[in-house]
DNA sequence: TAGTGGTCTAGACCACGGT
DNA sequence: CCGTGGTCTAGACCACTAG
């Protein structure tokens, strides 16, 4: 059921309801989700916002439609779909995971005359007591729009999180751009790498928030146990 | 104006109509473009058929919308978001620049049963006189989908202008898996590489046309000059 | 033929920005 | 205050799928 006194737009508590049905399995892949005009009478909402919440869960790849036939539940959707970047704790969370961060190095810093909070971090994903490191991420953020945010602890609180609930800012859009890049001792080491492993992924770029302003910069190393995968849609009219 | 009698949809033709404008330069970076109630009256049609097609130009990363004020062309979009894969020769072209292909190999091959055209080419660009190689791009297409497709000259022609025209198959989708990869002796000369260019980026994956089906499997190796750039956006909700 | 998703219309009310 | 984009309603017609 959706609130209508809820502040919340129906469509995005209905995509969270629809989301979290697929996630935990009570709409299976391949399965076919209840047609648009059955949701008009579960959810008492018009197809208009049936759509655009469903047009939300297409774009995110867990569903696909078909004319004539249905809504389906995507078949074999992308594991580890690392494109939402930062939100590393919330990502893993809605999946189920747990998410584990160590901080491995935390300071200030002044590059071109703005002082930035670095902050290093090794995540990973424990999954029955086996911990998995998939990721080295180092984030630049401006102490200017955030003071005293490294009296936080980043071990267990979620940056974005903090940034959200201390700063009213919420990270919006990013900007990434990738790159191979060779392995060093400490990135051998961190990420318990194979002595085959030369080379690992690197995404390096900038997070905006929702005014359109710079929050972030951020580098992750990706360690290979995790697939980088993207989705795009192919414009021909371009 | 927008075409009633087309049976492209209203808000796609107004999709290319903007990006058109905008790309060409008519609206500038960071001004505004017509407001929603504005172009109702421009393009004679409702304001819901306008906000489709500008949120098409939201997720491309074109503009951005702010409640109040209005709908911003966005200042510095990436240049080269190499992520609209296969329609190489025609995202180049929409930039005015010249697309070369160099065939490397063709030839049919059996994978568990199935039979493939291979087709391996050397993509880049020609700024005067320039040849710049920019990546190599291996296609794997099912001959049982596209009988006689070998009898087209790949040098020329642009692989998915053949696949629309000749079989009126349109690739809208794709699912791809980065990974970075040691470079080998081939590599190395074809893309001319320098000495300490050791790793490089490589996008491996499927193609869906409009009816879900895999037309193609691909794997693209990036040279170094290109940027691999991509834009998300960030859900909080999720 | 009945049901599905794809498109489009013509309204409405709201939150927000700038005057 | 007016204009902007954000959300929502209540319809309509269509193309396509399947029995």
């Amino acid at each position: 059921m959706l609130d209508k006194n809820d502040f919340t737009p129906l469509y995005i508590q209905l995509h969270r309801q629809l989301r979290l049905k697929i996630v935990n399995g009570e709409y299976k892949q391949g399965e076919a989700i209840p047609s648009e005009t059955e949701m008009m009478k579960l959810f008492d909402t018009t197809r208009g916002t049936i759509r655009k919440a469903l047009s939300l869960l297409v774009n995110e790849g867990l569903v696909h439609q078909v004319r004539g036939k249905g809504t389906f539940v995507r078949l074999s959707p992308l594991q580890y779909s690392i494109t939402n970047f930062g939100g590393f704790t919330d990502y893993l969370k809605n999946r189920n995971e747990e998410a584990i961060s160590k901080v491995l190095e935390q300071s200030r810093l002044i590059i071109d005359g703005t002082e930035y909070y670095q902050l290093t971090r090794v995540r990973g994903v424990k999954k029955e007591d086996v911990v998995s490191y998939l990721m080295i991420d180092t984030s630049l953020i401006p102490v200017s729009l955030f003071p005293d945010l490294d009296k936080n602890n980043f071990e267990n609180e979620s940056l974005y999180k903090i940034l959200r609930e201390q700063y009213r800012v919420s990270p919006t859009r990013s900007e990434i751009s990738l790159s191979p890049v060779l392995v060093d001792d400490q990135m051998r080491k961190i990420l318990e790498l194979k002595d085959e492993e030369v080379a690992l992924l690197k995404a390096e770029g900038n997070i905006y928030d929702q005014n359109n302003v710079r929050v972030e910069k951020v580098k992750i190393i990706y360690a290979p146990s995790i697939e980088f995968n993207i989705m795009t849609s192919i414009n021909a009219s371009i």
